[in-house]
DNA sequence: GAAAATCTTAAGAATTACATAAAGAGTTTG
DNA sequence: CAAACTCTTTATGTAATTCTTAAGATTTTC
């Protein structure tokens, strides 16, 4: 994410800057409206921290440019604590307002609250929890399962093992396990439950269960998803 | 425009709502969070004006649990002008921060502010509230449910499940799940009332009851609208 | 290459989850 | 306040799944 951060104080950018940079933001600098336009069009700017009072171009003004053409969050930054500022500023398309001195939690806290509007509007639950190995996809939103496209049905037990290998591929795991993962309760006699299971899994996801591509055992340990 | 206030002193609730509906605004008031929730639930919402300290339930599980089904703008106002506060309000999903007491100017700015980027971003969302598969057509706009053209009757209950299905489609909801959604408490013993309406709704939606073409259940799991 | 260990496969019994019907409790409506 | 409607509970039937048992196949070990 790119945040623009425009004030005529060199010192208050470059703390913003820090702080920022901390949480993992990269940071651009301007101190001034002429500047910050210029910034906002040659570069893809996704948060804008703008003071109000600036040499050449104020903030006020250099807000309205730049919402001609863009959309992005942008919050305002000022010693002016007189509400009519505030409002003004908010009047004129800011999105948010700080008065200076500000305490830098505050900052971060509404930075992302502002990113986090601005990228996940709309999207809210776009989390679709699909799992891939070769053609082997696994919906677990919809707990449906297709194998090269084709949808198979499998039963509770068998989805979860599947589930369990699949969401971490490569990874073996051993009857022990896959039993207490699965079932939540200590394994008493896994060894033919687990397996029987596997054997039906296999059924269905394996064009030959013999010749397992995708749910392979290994000697002794345990099974595992192929990560392909 | 709906907003919704919400503050355990109702002359605050009373003033605000005079400031904002004299900028056009239709006001909804709650004085706890539950009640703000279950307005949320049952109207169109567009902005959360929400106190934190309140009797039954806080301002801050509120906004968690309106966050969980809603996306809508969020300013969260308290007379605690701690850091803290702020910080923690804005980090678990609000949009905004008021302190009070606060300029009622300031509020009506923040508020057109964050309706402004709601509205204006993303070209949000003319939320039709029609929701469609197949001949299943659910106006919840109207509260019309059609079945191939043809007008059908749910009850509440019924209503409220099929809306919550079919505003996922294909998601496989458990039958906890259901319960907690549709009755807003924890589930004691669900299966059995959950499965009655869901027999009673496919008697109404569904040509033939014994094999379901829109309410699936999926074994083990839970029950979904098949996407179509 | 034989023995031991591990894994695979099959089928039926036991269990669990869901579907359905009907009755009683609670709520709304005229 | 009675009728109508809705919701919940109970009981029973039905379908799907899981577990157990046990024998056969494969791999490893000595």
């Amino acid at each position: 994410m790119n945040i623009l951060v425009c004030d005529d104080d060199k010192a208050i950018v470059d703390a913003i800057g820090i702080y920022l940079e901390n949480e993992g933001y990269q940071i651009f600098k301007a101190s001034n409206g002429v500047e910050a336009i210029e910034i906002t069009q040659e570069n893809e700017i996704h948060l804008v921290l703008m003071d109000i009072m600036m040499p050449k171009m104020d903030g006020i003004r250099a807000t309205m440019k730049i919402r001609e053409d863009h959309n992005i969050p942008l919050i305002m930054l000022s010693a002016k604590s007189e509400d009519y500022d505030k409002i003004l500023g908010l009047n004129i398309g800011a999105d948010d307002y700080i008065t200076k001195p500000f305490n830098p939690l505050e900052l971060i806290a509404r930075v992302k609250s502002q990113l986090r509007r601005y990228t996940t509007l709309g999207s809210l639950e776009m989390k679709t929890n699909v799992y891939q190995t070769g053609g082997l996809v696994i919906d677990d939103e919809r707990k449906v399962i297709t194998v090269d496209g084709e949808e198979i049905h499998l039963t509770p037990v068998q989805y979860k093992i599947l589930k369990l290998l699949i969401a971490n591929p490569g990874k073996v795991f051993s009857i022990e396990e896959i039993y207490e993962k699965v079932w939540n309760e200590p394994a008493y006699n896994p060894e033919n439950t687990v397996s029987v299971h596997i054997r039906k899994i296999r059924e269905k996801i394996e064009i030959n269960p013999k010749e397992p591509k995708y749910l392979k055992v290994v000697w002794g340990v345990g099974y595992k998803i192929e990560k392909i």
